[in-house]
DNA sequence: ATGTTC
């Protein structure tokens, strides 16, 4: 991009230049690297949703940032409940899709004569590829109350442990949620979907924490070196997919009735006090707790696969947190608390020390931020700061971003060489899709050690630990 | 991301 249109705030943090029709300021999360790469798309959508009604600023993008169906890609816009606008395409076609990770109280050497065996059953137990369902199929009143209660409900139906709720964003259920807002087709693409990990860039690995950062938050989190986790990285499948495809040409269409003159049409949005804004909030809110029962199911999978190979294991749920929701939250504006919804559309909400809506167990520490790496790349725990609630709405990166596009991946890997590559580094992958695997290689991602750094040196998280993977699940 | 071009 170009910059001199950037006005440098601070350590990683640049201003983009107001221009009319902007109602707030845009602020971009990067280094010089990233900022030069960055595309002109990514920095104009930007603009366009500061240039919605009732933004509250600043608008952010995160180091991970890339151009996306409207809102970038690691972008955060908030809006005041009574001014403001919700957008589907500011939440995504993957409602909450996003990651969670469990302790497993093993360490790296209890794995070493069972790692084929564990992966062979995780791949056979979790559900993987596009369009593929498990063995789970759901009424019609199950799948009405999976959507009104998230992974509350499927504790309920024995698929985890009430101790799990805590881990989860809003104690595992998104309130507002209402399933007679969810369409028919929506729902019929999910009857078989609970408990499968999907495609693309979804996985489930099995790590090792490489490298501790911070001791004492480490231990909060439950994590030490050579402790063996798993992580899950999933959406809500075709029932997300399939209620923006419902509502982003309601909101084109309804623009003009309410008075929103549209930067572009696929920034769609409607007032939040709307009939079809409330009914998008209620709708994203069932798809919030889809993904958020989809979590939980293949957790209770993930379980039962350890309990077979290795019973001492004793897995726990460290934290799960969502990349693409639309949140209530309070903030302080200008002196005042003031309720605001969030957009984060591939941004994670990383709250700092102290907010009321942390376990206690994390107070002292901040919430866990769990950044997913490219396939066979590092991950890593952050955890969140206070500076980010004026600096960025209490939000983070989410992972690595892609630089290359998918087509572009495709043209220029090929799944094979990366699946020899990744065993050579002692990695095991499974996967459905070779085609996927070249999809998903890793030099189609940012280097996510930089994107990290700049979030941290940013001020918006805390580097806690490095993790490794040694099986990853792909689908 | 996605029953990968309803």
């Amino acid at each position: 991009m170009n910059l001199e249109l950037l006005t440098k705030l601070g350590s990683c943090r640049w201003k983009i230049k107001r221009i009319s029709p902007m109602n707030t300021d845009a602020v971009i999360f990067a280094d010089e690297k990233i900022l030069h790469a960055l595309d002109d798309k990514t920095v104009s959508q930007m603009r366009d949703v500061a240039s919605l009604p009732g933004v509250v600023g600043p608008v952010c993008i995160m180091p991970d940032a890339h151009s996306g169906y409207g809102f970038p890609i690691g972008g955060v816009g908030a809006f005041d409940p009574e001014k403001g606008v919700i957008s589907a395409g500011g939440v995504g076609f993957d409602i909450s899709c996003g990651v969670r990770t469990l302790t497993t109280g093993l360490k790296k050497h209890h794995l070493k004569e069972v790692s084929e065996k564990l992966a062979d059953s995780l791949f056979k137990n979790i559900p993987s590829g596009t369009g593929v369902g498990g063995k789970l199929k759901l009424t019609n009143n199950q799948m009405d109350e999976m959507l009104s209660g998230g992974a509350s409900w499927a504790v309920g139906q024995k698929m985890g442990f009430p101790d799990d709720l805590r881990r989860i964003e809003n104690n595992g259920v998104f309130r507002q949620a209402d399933p007679s807002k969810v369409s028919k087709k929506a729902k019929q693409r999910m009857i078989d979907q609970l408990g499968t990990l999907g495609s693309g860039n979804h996985y489930l690995e099995v790590q090792y924490v490489e490298k501790i950062f911070d001791e004492q938050t480490a231990k909060a989190f439950g994590i030490a070196e050579n402790e063996i986790l798993v992580s899950i990285h999933c959406g809500s499948r075709g029932l997300g997919h399939q209620i923006a495809t419902d509502y982003l040409p309601l909101m084109v269409k309804s623009a003009a009735k309410y008075g929103i003159k549209l930067p572009n049409k696929d920034i769609a949005c409607a007032p939040i006090k709307s009939s079809l804004g409330q009914d998008y909030l209620k709708a994203m809110g069932a798809g919030i707790n889809c993904a958020l029962a989809n979590r939980q199911r293949i957790t209770h999978l993930v379980r039962n696969c350890f309990a077979d190979i290795l019973p001492k294991a004793d897995l726990k749920l460290l934290y799960d947190v969502s990349h693409n929701t639309c949140n209530r939250e309070e903030f302080l504006i200008n002196g005042h608390m003031k309720t605001l919804y969030v957009h984060r559309k591939g941004a994670t909400r990383a709250l700092g020390p102290n907010s009321p809506e942390l376990p206690h167990e994390f107070k002292k520490y901040g919430q866990p931020v769990i950044i997913g790496g490219s396939m066979g790349t590092s991950s890593y725990i952050l955890a969140g700061t206070t500076a980010s609630a004026e600096l960025s709405f209490s939000s983070s990166c989410h992972g690595a971003g892609r630089v290359m596009s998918r087509t572009k991946a495709l043209k220029s890997f090929k799944g094979k060489n990366i699946q020899d590559r990744l065993n050579l580094n002692g990695i095991i992958i499974k996967s459905g899709s070779i085609r996927g695997l070249a999809e998903e290689a890793p030099k189609a991602y940012k280097d996510v050690e930089r994107v990290i750094n700049v979030a941290e040196q940013a001020g918006i998280s805390k580097i806690i630990a490095r993790l490794k993977p040694i099986i990853c699940v792909k689908g």
